[in-house]
DNA sequence: GTCTATATCCAGATAGAC
DNA sequence: GTCTATCTGGATATAGAC
């Protein structure tokens, strides 16, 4: 299947790129239309400037990694599983993450507009685990004890931070390593097996 | 206590921060001389250039970051008294860290004399943490089976992400809750009390 | 919608006087 | 050591023709 990218489409998607690579500070006007192929009118017409095209292409990375989260969050399966999944989903770790790195951009965390979706996705990501930790604690999955709001926001620090350690190193080996860590540390904090939740699909007990 | 700081020491610390607020590429040589009070000519007659400048200020970074860190390993105490130390040292957690921020400098990284003392003093502090666990584990402080060099990398990574979260959210209650998970998780593998070190003075065990 | 021309300002220096 | 002058190029647009 060959899809062919309109011009508009075509700035987004090179403009998301450059913010992934280079952050917003480091991504120029000229180096968008070299990427994308338009030309200075082109971009110009589609575009007020390079703010507004920064906040296409950042609603767009956040929708991205929202809608990837919750693929893994929505699989069947036990709680811990799903959270492993949710770890373990590949990643260029080298590369980093294109919504963390934009924190480290000071004109996007000047301007709220283009601050907010960061702010958002992030709020809904360590919300949306929690709940889901919440859930695991209640079915008798994981120890009573288990804070599952900061035990989400440890999570979703460890990946985020271990975005950091791959960059610093040059090497993924590091990430998975610190994912590992943090799967290691949750283990001791599961107990077997989870109540039954008649709602809920389970692969290893599938009422045949 | 008056410190006078001269021309070269006001360039070195004014990029420091600069490189802290606004990343490499985010730095101008103008902004620079305007913070340190030093003049076009001045600025180019101690450091050949804006490589140079970050050079020394990244070295310097590294080394303040490795002096913190240790100084809360070398506290007396048990090795989790010592990690939680490090783990809840102060921080200012919205300003972010300033020498994993440059991970997200395409600039830095991308030069390899800019990259080197920041791949090494996470190195150095992943390895430093992983001993310190390590050594929690012979003295039974900690779980045989958890693994000092994946839970270092995990902690480091918390500690970073973290950041990230505190940034996103432009308040650091994210940050310390991110810690706190971490503690929480830690927590569940911790077995008391330790052996006795005989090298060691523990501060609820003073030998008197 | 896309193109080219033009404009202002800043980045990042170099040169030489003092 | 510090100052001012000067230079080349890129960032970030605006204007108007096609």
């Amino acid at each position: 299947m060959i899809v062919v990218m309109d011009t508009r489409e075509r700035l987004i998607e090179s403009t998301r790129e450059l913010l992934w690579e280079r952050g917003y500070v480091g991504t120029s006007p000229k180096a968008i239309q070299q990427r994308s192929g338009a030309g200075q009118g082109s971009m110009y017409h589609h575009f007020d400037g390079k703010p507004a095209l920064a906040l296409a292409a950042i609603g767009r990375s956040a929708g991205a990694l929202k809608a990837a989260a919750e693929v893994e969050f929505a699989r069947p399966g036990t709680v811990v599983e799903r959270v492993t999944g949710y770890l373990r989903r590949e990643r260029d770790a080298v590369k980093g993450c294109p919504v963390g790195r934009l924190t480290q951009d000071p004109d996007v965390m000047a301007d709220p507009r283009l601050r907010r979706p960061v702010q958002d996705v992030f709020a809904w990501l360590t919300d949306r685990l929690a709940g889901l930790l919440a859930e695991g604690r209640a079915n008798g999955e994981l120890d009573i004890g288990l804070d599952p709001a900061a035990t989400a926001a440890a999570l979703v620090a460890v990946v985020q931070g271990g975005y950091v350690l791959a960059r610093s190193a040059g090497s993924p080996g590091i990430y998975a390593q610190a994912i590992d860590g943090a799967l290691g540390l949750l283990a001791g904090h599961v107990r077997y097996p989870p109540h039954p939740d008649p709602g809920a699909q389970h692969p290893d007990d599938p009422h045949q």
